[in-house]
DNA sequence: TTGGGG
């Protein structure tokens, strides 16, 4: 994209444009990123586009729009489209270069990339003059684009939802799931990239989960399985507490399936599981389907799908432990959202899990003290995609626990279970720090009550036993 | 005026 000169205005190169401080210039580019527009601290709104050209591809040029009102700022419809900018100004603040659409003297006009769409702007600014030159240019970029890629730029921080560490920074590409709206949190996002977030230590006592049970979820009232069932097979889905930011960002009009870019948000664990926390520094991007990163993310989640194996967490590659084995080698694995929205109460699967609690905890607990007195434990699973409380009871305990072994013996399998180790198992060992492995168990979904199966769903252990 | 990647 040489420059062009034509009757008003010479289009600059960004890279030209962009040793040009205090000057006011004309671009025509590819817009790569748009931001959503909110209220400035002053009294107007601002939104900021990131543009690129041939000549600046990396990181891009960044162009503050101001407006008195919402509609006048540029409603970018896809990224990849294209925007011819009159009279903007370039400004350098802190080293780095901006350009800067004053509402006074500047002047924008929007067009779709493809070369089948109108050559006339979908927006144009109340200043835009548009000759019959700039057609003529944006049908050769149009055409030019053909063979070139532009997308919303991997940089040093972005991460994919397996790579993300807590109090840090940084900046997520990612499908929006789902939304809701609750009382003690204000927004909660449901996000996805098609990555497991990686699994956690537990350092909260196994002695308090009479009282204070590990969650199954954040959100306080669990989703209901029609949500559910719009979520991936695999994957983590972050919640996202968006706060007063959720409608500061403009997050309010996403829909959902949009793939996004939160930049500048943080990560926290709690109860063992993942958050996003938005803050006033997060930035959003909507991005579109066809971005280089989205299609990277699309076609990773696609390829664990087909192979299959791939299916069990990320963390557990190459296998999970051999701390158990299941009557069903050759079965294949699910995920525990799998279980959770099958289509029937009454199922059964295997998955590799984390045990991440246990209830009662004491091993001279684990059988009823009266009757029979069968083994009867809750368990806590966990995988990436879900929690599931999961009871070994009777015959599936005496086959889980290989019959009836001493208390040492069953401590020493209980612990391995948990991830328990021996040197801080001594002393106080509920308030052990614990990483469970990866271990494969069957799993069997039934019914309390036959006349409301669904509302009496619960799972059991079966076919798996603990080597210890 | 405003905002401007960290």
């Amino acid at each position: 994209m040489e420059n062009i000169i034509e009757n008003n205005y010479k289009y600059l190169a960004l890279r030209d444009a962009m040793i040009s401080p205090n000057m006011k210039v004309n671009l025509l580019a590819v817009v790569v990123e748009s931001g959503v527009p909110k209220k400035s601290k002053g009294t107007d709104y601002v939104c900021t586009l990131k543009i690129m050209d041939a000549s600046h591809k990396d990181p891009g040029l960044s162009v503050n729009f101001f407006a008195e009102d919402m509609g006048k700022l540029p409603h970018v419809k896809s990224s990849g489209d294209i925007i011819s900018l009159h009279h903007v100004m370039i400004k350098i603040h802190n080293g780095d270069v901006n350009a800067v659409f004053n509402k006074k003297y500047s002047s924008f006009a929007l067009f779709g990339a493809e070369p089948s769409d109108d050559v006339n702007p979908y927006q144009i600014s109340s200043k835009f003059k548009l000759t019959d030159n700039d057609k003529e240019l944006i049908t050769r970029l149009r055409t030019w684009l053909l063979d070139h890629q532009f997308d919303a730029g991997a940089n040093a921080y972005l991460l994919q939802m397996r790579e993300i560490n807590a109090g840090r920074y940084f900046d997520l590409v990612c499908k929006i799931l789902h939304v809701c709206e609750v009382p003690e949190h204000g927004w909660i996002l449901f996000v996805w990239d098609g990555t497991d977030a990686s699994p956690a230590s537990f350092d909260t006592s196994l002695d308090d989960e009479a009282q204070n049970p590990l969650p199954l979820q954040l959100e306080h009232s669990p989703l209901s399985r029609d949500v559910l069932s719009t979520f991936p097979r695999v994957g983590t889905v972050l919640r996202i507490f968006a706060g007063k930011f959720f409608e500061e960002l403009g997050l309010k009009s996403l829909g959902i399936g949009q793939w996004v870019k939160f930049r500048n948000i943080v990560c926290q664990l709690r109860s063992g599981l993942w958050h996003g926390l938005l803050t006033s520094s997060c930035r959003l991007r909507i991005l579109s389907d066809e971005d280089t990163i989205v299609m990277q993310r699309q076609r990773f989640y696609s390829d664990r799908l087909t192979s299959g194996l791939d299916i069990l967490p990320l963390s557990s590659f190459p296998w999970p432990s051999r701390t158990t084995e299941t009557d069903y080698e050759g079965m294949t694995f699910s995920t525990l959202i799998d279980v959770l929205t099958h289509s029937k109460v009454t199922a059964i699967f295997k998955c590799a899990v984390r045990v991440v609690a246990i209830y009662p905890w004491r091993v001279d607990d684990f059988r009823s003290p009266v009757g029979t007195c069968v083994y009867r434990i809750r368990l806590t699973l966990e995988d990436p995609t879900a929690r599931i409380h999961a009871y070994v009871y009777g015959d599936d305990g005496e086959t889980f626990f290989n019959g009836y072994p001493p208390a040492d013996v069953l401590t020493t399998k209980i612990n391995k279970l948990l991830g328990i180790t021996e040197s801080n198992s001594s002393e106080d060992e509920c308030n052990a720090p614990r990483n469970p492995p990866w271990v494969q168990c069957c799993i069997k979904s039934y019914y309390l009550d036959k006349s409301n199966p669904w509302e009496t769903r619960r799972y059991k252990i079966f076919g798996t036993k603990l080597i210890g």
